[in-house]
DNA sequence: TTATTTATCCATCAAACGATTGAATCACAG
DNA sequence: CTGTGATTCAATCGTTTGATGGATAAATAA
């Protein structure tokens, strides 16, 4: 129940606390190699020794921030899975869609993350993969698309996949797309609800009409 | 007519191309940062000052390779359009599904770099995004979702981004996503195009009907 | 009080990186 | 052959980056 990370979270405003919200924020724009200890420190106004002080090195920091977004994802998922329990699955898809992007939006970081580990990798040979949550079987589960966690089937693993990877790429291409659509932030973040629900709902619903 | 990527691509036994063509892998693995002008130097079998003989600093050659995906990309993108030209939306969907999947099955590289620019900051000043190529709203007018390349509706664009980019990611992110529906490659590949036809032809078909 | 632990900064290191220089090698026209 | 430009490499430079050690101060315990 005290692991350097949850002490970190006890209090926010604690030095560790302050460290991890910066690097949270700066690994999700500039990616592992992109980001130097040195871009941090400054950011948070401390001396890179602090940062070493507190978080060992730049790896341990970065699977601190990989763990600690996943945790506030999972716990995300739960939130989700409540609001929408028993409702019909075109309800439950399109509640869905406006809580996660909500809560994305406010925290672009998460999605930033993500993206990064599905598609970069890493030069350092130690292996960060390690860690590999498995949301998407529990969102399938949680969408009522399978019944448990375990022995979902590969098409359904897939679209979810589909509809998670959606999203991030709306919240985390923002900078990219909004000024190719030409609207302001408002506008952008209505279109990419509409969007995702004008692209998912059909398909899941019609799906289970069959 | 002869340009130095242009040069280089005409024979593709040339140093210039050789070191172009393991540039688009290397950066499209390890993003811009994550790569290191003596990686690319040692695939090639060359000296780094070779490289930097060729094609100048890195950031430069970086930029060649993102003109030269593009490129790649656009002419697709016309063998695309020929060969759906004047078929229903329906269909039309289903083969550029299809032959583009295949495509970029084939040059994952191309999927990688688009998916880098699109979510990482680089730290150069150098602005190196320049270069936004526009392919979105060619390909909602080759889709028959607009009439012209211009003042293409805002939520036209954001449709045709859903598609390329669920796509992309499928690509992109075979190395994260494969071992979590833990399929082989050649599966997987059916799958990909599987659940992006199950996902996009709904919707469009069905506005189409309204 | 004094002693000890905790936290921070300054100075600095070794390794890695991008880049350059100058010499060596090659292709080939004269 | 010979000379000339294009190409390649070995050696190295200056900078950045991750990381550490030591001094210092603040907080805490004895």
């Amino acid at each position: 129940m005290s692991t350097p990370l949850e002490k970190a979270r006890k209090d926010p405003e604690s030095m560790k606390a302050r460290i991890l919200d910066v690097a949270r924020r700066i690994f999700g724009e500039y990616g592992f190699h992109g980001t130097t200890t040195r871009m941090i420190a400054q950011e948070v106004g401390i001396d890179i020794s602090t940062l070493h002080y507190h978080w060992g090195g730049k790896k341990d920091l970065y699977e601190s921030v990989v763990i600690d977004i996943n945790k506030d994802l999972r716990q995300k998922l739960i939130d989700v899975e409540q609001a929408i329990h028993g409702l019909p699955l075109g309800e439950r898809l399109d509640i869905s869609i406006d809580m996660t992007t909500d809560y994305l939006f406010e925290h672009p970081e998460v999605s930033n993350l993500i993206l990064f580990r599905y598609f970069g990798k890493t030069r350092s040979a130690g292996n960060l993969d390690a860690i590999i949550p498995e949301f998407t079987a529990d969102i399938a589960r949680s969408m009522g698309l399978a019944l448990d966690k375990k022995n979902v089937p590969p098409e359904t693993m897939m679209k979810v996949l589909a509809v998670m990877n959606a999203i991030h790429n709306f919240i985390s291409g923002e900078n990219f797309f909004r000024p190719m659509v030409k609207v302001d932030r408002e506008r952008y973040i209505a279109l990419v609800k509409e969007t995702l629900k004008f692209i998912h709902i059909p398909a899941f619903t019609q799906n289970e009409a069959t």
